[in-house]
DNA sequence: CTTCTGAGTTGGAATCACCAAGTTAGCAGT
DNA sequence: ACTGCTAACTTGGTGATTCCAACTCAGAAG
C-alpha cells in the first residue's frame, strides 16, 4: 500500500495486514503456535519456497512477531531458530477467529483440525464477545462504531 | 496455493485465507461492515484499482461472503450493490481480533479508530476466550491442540 | 442523439511468487 | 588439510498478480 486512502491511515485492520497480510505470514505464525521454530520445519510443513520463507521470517522479526534465537544441536554448529514474542502469541485470537469461521463456513467434513484449549485446565475454549459486566453477546449483535481515532 | 502441503489440506486457517487472504479482501469486508455497498464507495474509500475491486467482489460473492443485490436510485437505472451475507457478518470476530491486535501492538497514538459495541445495548464489547462454564481465560493461557480432523 | 454517470474492462509496466540450482558456515571423519 | 554433510539461506529466470491509466458500456436526462 503505497499511497493509502484516508480511510486506511488509522485503520487497525490495515496496520495489522501490513504485518500479516502477505501470503504465508499467518500460516508461519500458525506453525509457530504449534511450536515449530526452524527454517526447515516451516519449509517442509508449509511447502513454501525458501526465498519467500526467508523474506517472511525477516519481516515478522522486524514487526516484532518473531524473534531470532540461537540454538545448538549436539555435534552441530550454532544456528538460529524463530520463536514467537509476546506480540506474536497475542495473535492467538486472530487465528482462533479464523479457525472458527473456517470450521463453520468452509468445513472439511472431518471435524476441526485444531481446537483451542486452556493450557491450565485443558478444557476447550471459544471466542466470544463480552461486555464490561462479563455478559456475552452474539457476534450478530456486535457492530463497529467510530472510535476516538477515526477520521472519516 | 496450487499443491498444498499436507499440513494445509485440512487447515481451517488456510481455507479461510483462500477466501480472505488476498490483498484488499478483508478491507472490502471491513467497509461492508460499515454499511458500504457500492462499487464506487469501495473504490474511493480504499483507493483500490477498479479491476482488482471487481475481481475481489466476484470472489467474495463466489465464497458466499457477499451477495449481489439490485437497487435503483430515483432517476437512475438499476444497478447492483454488494451486501454481506450471514457468513460475511460472521467474520466480525476475525476483524475484531485484528483490530484488537493492531490497537495494542501497532497503535497510532490517536486511540482506536473503531470500537465494537452491542447493537442492542450500545455498550462496548471485547473478544474473550471462555470455556464451557462461561469462565474467561486469558489469551496467553490458550493453546491449540489437534482436533478430530487433524492429519499430522 | 448527445452528454453524463456508475460500473466495470482492457493493455501494458512493475512487482511478487515460484522453482531449481547454487552458496555458505561450521562440524565430522580420514 | 581436505572431503563430505547439513541447515540455512541466495540467486536467476519465469510465470502470475497488482497497479495505473485509459477506454467501453448501458441506460437516464436534456
Amino acid at each position: 500500500m503505497t499511497t493509502p486512502a484516508p480511510s486506511l491511515q488509522r485503520c487497525s485492520i490495515a496496520r495489522t495486514l501490513d504485518v500479516l497480510g502477505q501470503k504465508w505470514s499467518l500460516l508461519i505464525v500458525r506453525e509457530a503456535m504449534w511450536g515449530r521454530t526452524r527454517f526447515a520445519e516451516f519449509r517442509t510443513r508449509l511447502g513454501i519456497a525458501p526465498d519467500i520463507l526467508a523474506d517472511r521470517l525477516a519481516r515478522l522479526i522486524e514487526a516484532g512477531v518473531l524473534e531470532r534465537r540461537p540454538y545448538r544441536d549436539e555435534g552441530e554448529r550454532e544456528r538460529d531458530e524463530y520463536v514467537l514474542t509476546d506480540a506474536g502469541r497475542a495473535l492467538t485470537p486472530v487465528l482462533a477467529a479464523m479457525v472458527g469461521w473456517g470450521d463453520e463456513f468452509r468445513p472439511t467434513g472431518f471435524g476441526p483440525a485444531s481446537v483451542y484449549t486452556s493450557r491450565t485446565t485443558g478444557e476447550p475454549v471459544r471466542l466470544a464477545f463480552v461486555d464490561a459486566s462479563g455478559v456475552e453477546h452474539s457476534p450478530a449483535d456486535v457492530v463497529p462504531v467510530r472510535g476516538p481515532g477515526a477520521l472519516t
